[in-house]
DNA sequence: TTTTCTGGTTGACGTGGGTCAACTGCAACA
DNA sequence: TGTTGCAGTTGACCCACGTCAACCAGAAAA
């Protein structure tokens, strides 16, 4: 028996200084006072249904967003078809910032699975950022990140060998599930092989095997997407140790 | 305390608003008013000996810096010593954005010929652009660019052969060099083949096998760093129609 | 239940680019 | 004017990963 939804309290709740993904999103390190002048900021949310994209290339940019629930990729795609992973974000996590430079969005973003966001207006962002130090100063850092963080993807992709990577990947997910207080030894990827893949620069086969391979050496218990981690410094070392390739 | 250094005419002209890089570099789009605002922003010069560094991983992040002469790379190093080169700086662009997130610089940033940066510091950067709207805006361009650029070379290296790699290559700093004023067709490399393998994800042979091929199907006349470009649209078929591999 | 579909695994084989090594050329310097 | 040294080129060989193809498993449809 549906009745039209009424707005609840809970629903007004629903602003940064009541989200419990404040310590991992924009917001962080932003004081109470503070915290409450982006409450108005962040006005809709949007939910998007497994498989269907957040924004397209050359999309316009109007706005950055916050996932809430779910989990993204995004992609970069050339003129003959070949997909290029960009990266996999998940909870607290900002999407769409590629988009500031051209006022065109340059990636598409797509849902690995059904998610929410909240939108973030652009240009409100800027004005409040240029009023409240503390946001200004977490949206520039958001931004750095997001270069340091593509650095270290250059590296995997520049610099190491097939399982280095996918160790290296496994490491940054676990590492990712525990920030936001799952297991950092079990968990479920939502991307497919093949997603895997084109993010670490490999084929699905190689990727595959690489993780039959790990399996054979107790380093991981793998079933299809379902991943836990047996020997996290295994991992880590298998990093460092296996150089001088490539 | 020490001497005043005495202020000579040409010190003065030393700013935003008299420098002809100006449309290339941080100040780009705003108007002649908000310039000046930018003139006691950027302050002290620094010269950079060829092989040195302008910062390295660790350091304590306090300054951005935008290129007025020479050029740049910027690396990151694996404790086994493998080196991944990230991106290589002209005129006009801006180095130290990765130091923002964590307050520490996370990469090396080296001069390949002697070079000279001006020096941004940060909390006046804020500050400023708290102030003028024009420079808060170009500087999130510049910060977004950066990610674009990034995803572009994530593509490189996890998507295209050598040979394309190479050619993406030298068409992005055919247009650079064009945008600067200088030739699009014929141009001095900064760096070795060792540093452009790096930079791509292939060793240094490779490079110099890929020139010689280039060169045998008379793309581009090649001696030693010095570069013709003799088929700029042989260069970019390349990269479209070798497609299906990696 | 069986059927179909999509994603994943595994094997056999091929190749692009890495490895190793010899050689060349230019530049700095005695 | 030779000497040393580093950057670049080239060849021979090899291996990590891509390719192609068969097969399998779980989920959704029939």
């Amino acid at each position: 028996m549906k009745n039209p939804v009424p707005v609840t309290a809970a629903d007004l709740k629903r602003v940064c200084s009541q989200c419990n993904l404040l310590e991992l999103c924009l917001p962080f390190g932003m004081d109470n006072q503070d915290l409450h002048r982006l409450d108005d900021l962040v006005g809709a949310r949007r939910k998007i249904k497994r498989q269907q994209p957040l924004y397209r290339t050359g999309d316009l940019f109007e706005a950055i967003y916050a996932i809430r629930a779910g989990s993204f990729k995004t992609d970069v795609l050339l003129e003959d078809g070949r997909e290029q992973v960009t990266g996999f974000q998940m909870t607290g996590e900002i999407l769409g910032l590629d988009g500031i430079s051209a006022e065109l969005h340059s990636c598409n973003a797509i849902a690995l699975e059904d998610s929410e966001v909240c939108v973030i207006s652009y240009s409100r962002l800027e004005e409040l950022s240029r009023l409240v130090e503390g946001l200004q100063h977490q949206f520039h850092k958001v931004m750095s990140r997001e270069i340091v963080r593509d650095h270290g993807v250059m590296m995997l992709l520049g610099s190491m060998r097939a399982e280095e990577r996918l160790a290296a990947f496994l490491l940054n997910m676990s590492q990712r599930f525990t920030a936001r207080g799952f297991s950092s030894a079990e968990f479920h990827l939502r991307m497919t092989r093949e997603e895997i893949g084109s993010y670490l620069g490999l084929k699905l086969e190689t990727v595959s095997r690489a993780f039959s391979h790990f399996q054979e050496e107790g380093l991981v218990a793998v079933q299809q997407k379902h991943i836990r981690i047996l020997d996290n410094n295994g991992l880590k070392n298998l990093i460092q140790h296996q150089a001088g390739l490539r």
